[in-house]
DNA sequence: ATGGTCGACTCTCGA
């Protein structure tokens, strides 16, 4: 089972992107966020056509996430059961990977997760995107023992040692980088996955995000790790390999982030 | 980086 997981910033001026990536990779299940679009203007038909199954909770100009799956899935939620905000339910979306005949095991969750990246460490956005990391571990806690098999992925908006930011030392007050960013996503994590990337390449220094606004950012090396693949350890144990995909940013229209993958042998 | 560039959208916001 390949899976990858793509910050697509808005699905409608990347489709084209999208295929190109599907066809030479042949995910079978892919996880985007930031779609930016209100789900009846979704593309689901370019997926479609590749032969996927699609699930998409996505809102006006901002947020929105999806799940195009090539094996059997059904949508198991969307947002959180606690409550919050209405935009919640368009960063967080839960599916599950269901059992064929060739593969007559257990369902597998997959949780595709935007996590809100914080604007600034003063803001109340901060407070909401540290908020929003205990309110998924909570949701771990309720839903899911951490013997079993569970995928969550997505743009975690969290780079989680050192090594996974350019200049770590001047990165401090950064939103991603943060200590209490960094705790956050590490007490999420703690609730049992294991960082497929950095298990399978445990030294490697390769990032997934390229901010835009720097124009020189790829040049330089100015990169963050932020997109995970997290798998409890039952899968992780699976994981043969996992990578980051920089093609589709050679070509036109990249987006700032670029897709990685993890594949299990299930 | 009190900067820079995208994308959606009504012009400014979010990243």
């Amino acid at each position: 089972m390949l899976i990858a997981t793509w910050n697509v910033n808005s699905i409608r001026a990347r489709m084209p992107r999208v295929v190109d990536f599907c066809e030479k990779q042949q995910p079978d299940v892919l996880c985007v966020q930031e779609t930016k679009v209100i789900d009846e203007d979704f593309p689901a038909a370019d997926l479609q056509q590749l032969g996927y199954d699609v699930a998409f909770a996505g809102q006006k100009s901002y947020n929105g996430v999806a799940v195009a799956s090539r094996l059997p899935m059904k949508e198991i939620a969307r947002g959180f059961d606690d409550g919050g905000e209405p935009a919640d339910a368009s960063r967080l979306l839960i599916v599950q990977i269901q059992p064929t005949p060739e593969n007559p095991r257990t369902p597998v969750p997959v949780v595709n997760t935007y996590v809100p990246q914080g604007r600034d460490v003063d803001d109340d956005a901060f407070r909401y995107k540290l908020d929003w990391l205990q309110r998924l571990r909570a949701l771990f806690d309720r839903n899911w023992s951490s013997r079993k098999r569970l995928l969550w992925v997505g743009d975690m908006n969290v780079a989680p040692q050192p090594m996974d930011v350019w200049e770590p030392e001047r990165r401090g007050n950064h939103p991603d980088y943060h200590p209490d960013a960094r705790a956050a996503f590490a007490h999420a994590a703690e609730w049992g996955f294991v960082d497929c990337f950095r298990e399978l390449h445990p030294d490697a220094v390769e990032y997934t995000f390229y901010d835009y606004r720097d124009r020189h950012a790829l040049e330089n090396g100015n990169g963050w790790r932020v997109d995970h693949i997290m798998a409890t350890r039952a899968l992780a144990s699976l994981c043969t390999e996992c990578w980051i995909d920089l093609e589709p940013r050679t070509l036109e229209k990249p987006s700032d982030h670029t897709p990685l993958l993890a594949r299990f042998e299930f």
